[in-house]
DNA sequence: CGCAGCCTCAAGCTCAGCTTGAAGGAAAGA
DNA sequence: TCTTTCCTTCAAGCTGAGCTTGAGGCTGCG
C-alpha cells in the first residue's frame, strides 16, 4: 500500500493491453483446468447465470473473456476452493470490491497483470495514485455504457481530467463507473446517483471540517497523521453507512 | 468482547448465570437461541451425529452438556454462521486444536480500528438473523459510551426493539454502535451522524422504489430474487458511496 | 402415576451447485 | 459451400449438505 505509483510502469501495461486478446469459453476452461481440475464449461456458464461473471459477447452470441474476466473467475474459484465461501457471499465480496486477492499471480502460467492486483487497494485509498486512463480504455475495461458515463459526468458523479481535448479518469473514477454499471443492471439510473453524490459531498465536508486544522498544518508529521486519520475515518464512515443502509433495507424487506 | 481473556468465564451473556455443571439438550438449545435463532434440538443432535460433539450421557441415555461442550457448540455455530465453513472443515479445525476464539485479535487498546477487526464477512446481510442483545450486553461488548448510545437513539440512528420495558438491539445496530464509537474517537459526534442517517434513508427509499414491485410480489420465488438483488444492490451501492467519498477526500487531502 | 422431556432410527425435505440433453446457430477449415 | 467443431439457450435432473419430521418408545422428576 505504501508503495506509491512512481509514474511510468503504467505505460507498459496500457500499451500491452491494446490488442486485448480475449478467449472463448473453451479456451478459458482449458487454461484454468491446471489449477482447478473440476472446472467445466457448464460451470463457468453457471457462474455467469449466478451473476458472478459478465463477459462480452461476439455479435453471434459467443462469450468472450478478457484477461480481467479470467482474473475474476480465478478469484471466484479460489474463494470457493480455499475459503469455502458460498457463491452468494463471493458475489458480494466481489461487488463490494473487497476481493483484493492479495497474492495473485502465483500461477505458473502467468498472464496476470500487476495492475489488477493494485487497483483494489488504490481505489480505496485516499492518497491515490496518479495513473490516468483515457475514456476509451475505461469503457473497454468496464464495459460500461457510454451513455451512462455521459450521464455520470452530467450529474457530476465523475469529472475526469481534461488533457489535450480528451478526458482522462483515475482509478477511483474508473471504479465508480464500474459500480454504476453494476447498479444500472438493476435499474438504478445515472440520475439516481445524484443522491449518492450529494451525500458523499456532505460527508466529505464533515470530515474535512473535523480534520481541517491538522490538514492545514505546516508540520509534515502532523499532516501525515491527519491523512492517516482521514483514511481511517473514511473506512469507518463507509462501514457505518453500509450498516445504516442495511438496517433501513431490512425494514423494507419485511 | 473482553480484552482481558485470562481465566474469566467464557461468555458473560447467558451461561454465567448458570453455575450448573451440565445441562440437558433442551436447556442448551434455549440458552443459545438468543445468539443463534435457527438452532434446534434436532440440529444439535445432528451435529453430534456428524462427530462434532460428544456429550456425556446419563445412565438412561440422556445427553448431558458440560460448560465446555456448550463452548464448543457455540464455536461450531459461529464458524458456520460467520465464516461459512462446512461442517467437514469445522470438524477438522476443532480436531486440530485450532478452535480459536476469533475475538482474540483485539489486542492493544485503541489502535485497532473497527474496520480492521470487523469480521471480513458475516452478519451484514439484509436478511439478517433475529438475534437480539440487551443494551447492557451491547455496551459491554462494544465498550461504547452510554451517552453516545443515547445520542444515537435520540437522533434516530439506532432504534432498538422494546421488549418488556428494555431495549434490545440486533447485530446491525450493535455494529453501528461500534462504528459510531470509533468515529467518536476522532471527534465525530453523535449529531453529525444525522448526516449519515438521512442519506441512508434516501438511498434505501431509492432501492425500495426500484424493487418495490418484486418485493410486493406474492410469488415467493420472485420475492426471494428481489431480496437477493437487494443484498447485491446494497453491497454495490455501499462500495460506490465509499468510492465517491474517497474521491472527495482526495481533493481535500490535496 | 403422570407427563414433559428425552431417546433412536429412518425417511424426507430444501437448497446450492452443478450436469446433462435436446435443439440449433456461429466460426473455422477443407 | 460444406463439414466439423465449438458454441448458444433452456429445461430438467442429479448429488450432497444440512437439517426436519414422525413413529415408537424410554427417562426423570414432582
Amino acid at each position: 500500500m505504501a508503495t506509491d505509483q512512481t509514474s511510468v510502469p503504467q505505460n507498459a501495461e496500457i500499451d500491452d493491453a491494446r490488442p486485448q486478446k480475449s478467449m472463448t469459453i473453451g479456451a478459458v476452461c482449458k487454461g484454468l483446468a491446471q489449477e482447478f481440475p473440476d472446472i467445466s464449461i457448464s460451470k463457468i456458464r453457471y457462474l455467469e447465470d449466478q451473476k458472478l461473471l459478465n463477459p462480452r459477447r461476439t455479435p453471434g452470441g459467443y462469450r468472450l473473456y478478457s484477461a480481467s474476466d479470467v482474473v475474476r473467475l480465478r478469484t471466484i474459484l479460489r474463494l470457493q476452493r480455499d475459503e469455502f465461501l458460498p457463491l452468494r457471499v463471493i458475489r458480494q465480496e466481489l461487488a463490494s470490491g473487497r476481493a483484493g486477492d492479495p497474492d495473485a499471480a502465483v500461477a505458473t502460467d502467468g498472464h496476470v497483470s500487476v495492475v489488477d492486483k493494485r487497483k483494489r487497494r488504490a481505489s480505496v485509498s485516499v492518497q491515490g495514485g496518479g495513473a490516468l486512463y483515457a475514456l476509451e480504455d475505461v469503457l473497454e475495461e468496464t464495459r460500461a455504457n457510454p451513455e451512462l458515463v455521459k450521464e455520470l459526468a452530467d450529474y457530476g458523479v465523475i469529472k475526469g481530467e481534461l488533457r489535450g481535448g480528451l478526458h482522462y479518469y483515475d482509478e477511483t473514477e474508473r471504479e465508480i463507473i464500474r459500480a454504476a454499471t453494476e447498479l444500472a443492471r438493476y435499474g438504478v439510473g445515472g440520475r439516481n446517483l445524484r443522491v449518492f453524490r450529494s451525500s458523499a459531498d456532505r460527508e466529505a465536508a464533515l470530515l474535512q471540517q473535523i480534520l481541517a486544522p491538522a490538514l492545514r498544518s505546516r508540520n509534515p508529521e502532523r499532516r501525515k497523521q491527519a491523512l492517516e486519520a482521514l483514511e481511517n475515518l473514511a473506512a469507518v464512515a463507509s462501514h457505518l453507512k453500509h450498516l445504516l443502509l442495511i438496517r433501513d433495507l431490512r425494514k423494507i424487506a419485511g
